[in-house]
DNA sequence: AAGAAATGCAACCGCGGCACC
DNA sequence: GGGTGCCGCGGTTGCATTTCT
């Protein structure tokens, strides 16, 4: 007993789409908007097209603003960072790059930039670069997990420091990692350290321990630019580290980490216990 | 020049969340 | 509280294009 399928692919048309379609399903949403039910819009729009097929097409490529392909090396710096903190959450990473679409982050790194960390991490690895790379989660997840003291970049687990990797050694870069659990199984999600928090596995406590070093000035630019317009309200300093990924110390790296890159495995196991929604996420994240 | 292999990306698929009844 | 249907997400596939041999 499956779940109905939301249109007849048998009777709609599937594939490419050509420019016609575009230009029926662009001037109907710009004259009558989605409706809220995307399901019901070919339709009414005279497309002979599945109402998913009609969203995908949208979002990904007719709406306005979108950008393709020419990432920049800031957009490249944001992309590592984020997928090193809460892994392939596409649609959060792409809500953090204008004019990004999950499906475009999602491609990009699945053909470019992974390869380009591992590359990065393979090269370090040959010069006896120092990058913590324990091959399995933190042992908040994972208990049986434990510390290596070597790179590896012929799959798996993977972890490399930073981006660039050789010019900071703090964060933690899941770039080949498997993927992290769906998003209805938050107890068991990897609470790998935040992004902007520089951690390291202590091999002896098997403990993530945050470090006062900062990251390096590129990235701390970069993640200042991206999420500070968030933390700073109308023209009132609400948050009050104007510099915070450029000056990471703990307090700083704690506040905005709990915004942005909360311990899921706590907060969500603390909701479970009183059977309610995490509090404290971002609206961004949520 | 032609075929093979690699690459890039649009589109599809299936699942879980959530709102509504 | 349970059922239903839509939305949104992440993973995967398929195909066109480019590069290599």
């Amino acid at each position: 007993m499956g779940r109905a399928p939301c249109c007849d692919k048998a009777s709609v048309k599937r594939g490419p789409w050509s420019p016609e379609e575009d230009e029926q399903l662009r001037s109907y949403v710009q004259r009558h908007g989605i409706g809220g039910n995307w399901i019901a819009l070919p339709q009414k729009a005279g497309l002979n097209r599945c109402g998913k097929s009609c969203r995908l097409r949208w979002l990904n490529y007719l709406r306005p603003n979108i950008k393709h392909g020419g990432y920049t090396e800031q957009e490249d710096q944001i992309i590592w960072s984020l997928y090193s903190s809460i892994g392939s959450r596409w649609s959060i990473i792409a809500s953090k790059l204008p004019g990004r679409t999950d499906n475009d982050v999602k491609n990009y790194w699945n053909t470019k930039l992974k390869k380009k960390a591992m590359a990065a991490v393979a090269a370090s690895a040959a010069t006896g670069g120092a990058f913590a790379a324990p091959a399995t989660p933190p042992p908040a997840l994972s208990p049986a997990a434990s510390a290596s003291s070597s790179v590896t970049s012929s799959g798996g687990d993977v972890r490399f420091a930073a981006y660039p990797p050789q010019h900071h050694q703090g964060l933690t870069m899941r770039f080949d990692a498997p993927a992290p659990q769906r998003r209805q199984q938050h107890t068991e999600l990897a609470p790998v350290p935040p992004a902007a928090a520089v951690a390291q596995l202590d091999a002896t406590s098997g403990v993530w321990a945050r470090q006062p070093a900062p990251a390096s000035d590129a990235v701390a630019a970069a993640l200042d630019d991206v999420f500070l317009p968030d933390l700073v309200g109308g023209g009132e300093q609400l948050f009050p580290y104007g510099d915070f990924f450029g000056g990471l110390q703990d307090r700083a790296a704690l506040e905005l980490s709990a915004c942005y890159f909360p311990n899921m495995a706590e907060m969500w196991g603390a909701a479970a216990a009183s059977d309610a929604k995490p509090q404290g996420l971002c609206n961004t994240l949520t």
